[in-house]
DNA sequence: TTCAGAACTGCAACGTGTTTCTATTATGAC
DNA sequence: GTCATAATAGAAACACGTTGCAGTTCTGAA
């Protein structure tokens, strides 16, 4: 492992590694919630976190990486938090719009995170793609297990079909939050786009 | 009109303008076709554009701006190219592959401007949104054509339903585009994904 | 307990997008 | 042709991501 990855939880030995990890993630969270994007510099994520900028850079190498990983911790509590209920809804198309519209909402609750973790997301380049496949998993796991509903077994392999629609269901998802994102979309445009996709998509 | 949009060719009233545009955009094409979105440096472009770096900067307000007006006028000379022959296929699915497969071999072919272009697009904020709204237009009126053929007549306004398919199709098309520019994806995977999303949408 | 190596701090410096400012040149009304 | 105004050139300066480095502190093996 040569590649300059961002350092993840279990890569860390120590206890005060993983506070400085955790803190970290925890002060480039709240800059993004107070100002996006642009808000998240690097000096000032180093500062409120209580680490010398050298330490940050050796934690995450770029900017980038930190908020994929942000992004990444944020999906994994969400999940934890909400992982363990069946997901409501008679059919497919029900259910994964349920859970869209659900996480949906969340995200526009907190506009300025949104869009800092968003535009990252879309900006990552190759260097990025352990951390975005991270991400990616999250996504596609979320939406095969919505599909299947009470049918969906831990630790079982969903169908390629499921997987192929997933991940349409999850472009289509990340293009209206860009969309949204950068104010060309309503809030309510966005649900409306993303049902009539999952209608689509799930018949 | 006080928000600081880019200049479009309309609001350039000499020709010594309209060619300082012109200039300027194929100054932006040429560096990000040799070298990618990085290779497209504001002062490079100024200088290879011949104009001062505050011209620059008076035509297009940011690099963003620069990079997503040159993809709209990219979008504009191949519609203009193309746009008048028939699209091949006897079904609609036939025909919005086949235009997807061109367009995207044509990006493929310079991989380093389709990826100054692209990121430039994914990354853009609401203060581009009229450029991307351009942009965005010219996709959907592409697919819709492809998707009734024949029947296309210039001027009629296409389906809610055929525009609600074809901004999907549009959505995973980006999606698609962003995962093979940022090295996580190949050519075939794009394209078979691109296959597959499409045999869903329109069956 | 000691000590080598890793991790961390603090700070300076560099590159590139962006802004600002002054001097110069082009344009259009009269 | 003259003049007011807008557009442009040229260059300096600023902002922030990123890098590099000297000195200090922590950690774990012996």
């Amino acid at each position: 492992m040569t590649t300059t990855n961002s350092l993840t939880y279990e890569d860390l030995g120590s206890a005060a590694q993983r506070d400085r990890r955790r803190r970290i993630l925890d002060a480039t969270i709240a800059l993004a919630s107070k100002g996006g994007f642009d808000a998240v510099q690097m000096r000032a994520v180093a500062e409120q976190a209580d680490v010398a900028l050298g330490t940050l850079y050796r934690y995450f190498p770029s900017k980038i990486h930190l908020l994929v990983s942000a992004l990444a911790r944020q999906f994994e509590d969400t999940q934890t938090m909400v992982g363990r209920k069946p997901v409501p809804g008679d059919t497919p198309a029900e259910r994964v719009i349920y859970v869209l519209r659900r996480a949906t909402r969340g995200m526009q609750g907190d506009a300025n995170l949104t869009e800092a973790l968003t535009r990252a997301f879309m900006f990552a380049d190759a260097s990025v793609a352990t951390e975005i496949h991270v991400v990616g998993m999250q996504l596609t796991t979320m939406l095969t297990r919505s599909i299947k509903g009470d049918a969906y077994v831990e630790g079982e392999q969903p169908s390629d079909e499921d997987v192929a629609i997933s991940r349409v269901i999850s472009d289509v998802w990340l293009s209206a939050l860009v969309t949204w994102v950068t104010g060309r979309a309503t809030a309510e445009e966005v649900a409306e786009h993303i049902e009539t996709a999952v209608n689509l998509l799930l018949r």
